[in-house]
DNA sequence: TCTAATTTGAAAATCGTTTTCAAATTGAGG
DNA sequence: CCTCAATTTGAAAACGATTTTCAAATTAGA
């Protein structure tokens, strides 16, 4: 899964664990008050950063700077365009061509190349819609 | 322009001098350093802060967890949609039918309620382009 | 079992931002 | 001009998330 995980530690279960129980989005602190000692904080964020980086975790960094994380299943699509709930967090990925119509249409009329990589757009999901 | 501003000072000049001078994004350093010691840090940030309030500031965290800012014309659109430049740092004001298309296939299609108070989109812009 | 490489985590450091509060400034009304 | 109350300023301290440090603990291969 991670080939820079060469030793197998039960910190790294715990936290990846955890972290999979997570229906929405999440912070460092509510891993490490659920894991509530068992792995170090310094620990958890090593771990993170390294998910972040094999892209298993969605990072967004709200207005009050707190980071916020999302465990995303592993996907192959090209666009990685995601809605967010600004109210309960929760990201939905948008496999969809609007997608590549909306970028050609910015890269023709706009001069504009997006950058597909990681795309968030907030709003209100259908659950929390007013 | 702003009903908070009741006593004038010539810090605030200065600062709204310094942000309308940058072209681009611009961190609350660089108007400090600009400023050379002639305006404390705090009342950059506190009047920064304020004219985001008033939103004449864009306010973009970036990846390093540091707060950009770009100064916006007063614009009465109704879609704040922007292109952000990933290597220049510009940002690109789109007013544009494609996002209300965007939206309205997003809400029907996907369920889901962009809010499009503030959306950013990063990629390269036509200067920067490869 | 031994050993070297890796991982852990407490404590300290870092760094952007906010708060505090006393001193300075502003402007309205004498 | 004065006076004075309200507002603004800014240095210093506090804050809080994140990163770094480094010695001790753990892991896995020989």
């Amino acid at each position: 899964m991670n080939r820079n995980e060469i030793y197998k530690t039960k910190q790294k279960d715990l936290i990846i664990n955890e972290i999979k129980k997570q229906n929405h989005e999440f912070m460092i602190k509510d891993i490490y008050n659920e894991l509530n000692g068992k792995v170090g904080l310094t620990t958890i964020y090593r771990m993170i950063d390294k998910l972040v980086g094999e892209g298993l975790l969605n990072k967004t960094i709200g207005e009050n700077n707190i980071t916020y994380y999302q465990y995303l299943e592993k996907c192959n699509h090209e666009n990685h365009f995601y809605l967010r709930c600004e109210k309960c967090g929760n990201i939905i990925h948008v496999d969809c061509d609007c997608i590549t119509e909306l970028m050609s249409h910015i890269a023709k009329e706009h001069e504009f190349k997006i950058n597909n990589e990681h795309i968030v757009i907030n709003g209100i999901c259908s659950k929390c819609g007013e």
